[in-house]
DNA sequence: AATTTATTTAATCATATGATTAAATAAATT
DNA sequence: AATTTATTTAATCATATGATTAAATAAATT
């Protein structure tokens, strides 16, 4: 994966990546990732066509490789529900850690054009029936887990996770805890997100 | 607060409410507000002097009504810590049911440009001196908390009740729930949050 | 009623922005 | 070497966008 691989058109599809990641779609101006990518504003068409088109192949990769771990994760038989929590607090605090800007990325893309994302990640990951649900209602079925809708579950786990990297600038600014000191404490919760998510499953 | 209460300018003014709600500063056109209030776009310059003027007033109204709130909850000495996180949940899913654009509107707007709110919000919420994280830290010192940063009690509270409000659109991708049902299935959370709140409280 | 001030409109500007074109240059193929 | 194909550049377009201006109209004040 080394800078050069691909010449000019890989080095405009990295500034696009960088760019887009940061600005979104609307907010990005396609002489903002020329000037990144250090090449003739035509040079984008000619390798892209378009902005969207270019957008598009970057979103694309985006939510591939951030749901690609998830669907392996949540369909593995082999482990048990604790153990996936741990792997997908783990997993997910690594990778969002390194690229800041792939979570608020993602949601608001989705939500400026729900109708376009929508179908394209349902194809991804059908949640109902990932294996990871279907052992949330056997729990439920044999006890172990009081009857409250796995939605819950998986919105407090994806959000236990992933919250902190959408808010760090708001939370940042109203308890005053500078952005390295705030990513380094959530690192902490790699441990304490499983425990938390193990408390919460004796409340119904 | 009926429509017709200032005129021409108050009519500019909830028009720009709406769209910048929508869509953030960026990705809002002038004449989309002056479509949305049905006036001459030379009015919004006329009342506004810019787009940005008419902006920062509607950045400082948001951020007013949804802190208001927190900030006499968080700092009332009559109420409990339970009792105060009961409330939070209770006001903010309801706030936050009747217009779903204020959490991804603040959110994103500090995001952008961090450095002009931060101030701004640091005025209003000194978090760290709250009664509510001097109550937390009282606990600590009982034993009735176990030691952890109360940063992530912080955290995980505004995380269960925000995030599924910013993530509604995501969620509803990836589990092809509705938006509907999500909204309704949110007010269960209302008496879930602070018993969740309350079982993690037993994680160390 | 005459004058002053506030409001509204239509026309126009200057710059930003995504995209295209024609020409030049470099690389690959015959 | 000649020809073809791929890459790059500079110039230019068409439209979008925030803002201003001059003139017209309405409302308030004297």
């Amino acid at each position: 994966m080394s800078k050069k691989e691909k010449g000019t058109e890989y080095k405009i599809k990295e500034a696009a990546r960088k760019v887009f990641l940061e600005k979104g779609f609307t907010a990005t101006k396609t002489r903002d990732i020329a000037e990144e990518a250090d090449i003739n504003l035509a040079l984008l068409n000619y390798y892209f066509r378009s902005k969207k088109k270019l957008f598009d192949i970057i979103m694309t990769e985006t939510l591939q490789s951030f749901f690609s771990g998830v669907i392996s994760m949540f369909n593995d038989e082999r482990t048990t529900l604790k153990e996936k929590v741990s792997l997908f607090a783990n997993h997910y605090i690594d990778l969002l850690s390194e690229n800041q800007n792939i979570a608020p990325f993602l949601i608001n893309t989705v939500r400026e054009n729900p109708d376009e994302y929508i179908a394209k990640i349902g194809i991804l990951d059908k949640a109902k029936e990932s294996f990871f649900v279907k052992q949330f209602m056997e729990g439920i079925t044999k006890g172990d887990i009081p009857p409250i809708n796995p939605l819950h579950f998986m919105v407090n786990l994806i959000g236990l996770v992933v919250f902190p990297f959408i808010a760090q600038p708001m939370i940042s600014a109203i308890s005053s805890i500078p952005e390295d000191q705030f990513l380094n404490t959530l690192q902490e919760r790699k441990r304490l997100i499983p425990l938390w998510m193990e408390s919460m499953l004796s409340v119904k």
